[in-house]
DNA sequence: GCAATAATTAGAAACTTGTCTAATTATCTA
DNA sequence: TAGATAATTAGACAAGTTTCTAATTATTGC
């Protein structure tokens, strides 16, 4: 899990909200960009951090290129938030 | 939860390295400087945005200004990521 | 092969961020 | 009050980011 492009690809607000539009399931690029006011260049500039990220992955259907989010990502960044911070007992670090 | 303002500050490594830090305890904004090779004045600037988003408190202790993880923040946020994605059942989204 | 459509890459402009030095504020102690 | 120490604020600058337009690549269907 490369911290780093995950903390930076989940700041920018655009991002998140790609993300979000993804979590009803997967959807090309054009799908993606028709919620957002921004160029497809700029969309596609906005994928490439999210892929680099791992919290996407991406497969080509024909002529549209289809994304979906990498739930595992998520789902590692949370534990480690959960593992971050000097919790109450229960909240995580395991043994 | 200010999520734009916590993800800004999360996105830098030496902000990371200073939560990480405060993981053991408060510690003065001196002795969190210590473990880091730049000037206070920029460890200034990373406190006043960790301090934005509200991840870490402060409180003077006469001379001093000693800094404390905000514990609460990082579950919300952790909460949130859990949330965030279509996940296996039971991985948090409530009722 | 050619035109049309989907998406990306290239290059440039505007904006934001991280860092520095210098100056300032707050507190302590003699 | 003056000097020393802790930390922040102000202002400047280099590096990185977001966005754009224009050009390019990949694929479909005639």
């Amino acid at each position: 899990m490369k911290q780093q492009a995950i903390f930076k690809a989940m700041a920018d607000p655009t991002r998140r909200a790609i993300l979000k539009r993804l979590q009803g399931g997967s959807l090309t690029a054009g799908e993606i960009g028709e919620a957002f006011d921004i160029t497809s260049a700029s969309l596609s500039h906005h994928f490439a951090v999210l892929k680099q990220a791992d919290l996407v992955r991406t497969e080509r259907r024909g002529q549209f290129i289809v994304y979906s989010l990498n739930s595992t990502v998520f789902e590692d960044l949370a534990r480690m938030l959960f593992d971050m911070f000097p919790g109450k007992p229960g909240s995580g670090a395991k043994s």
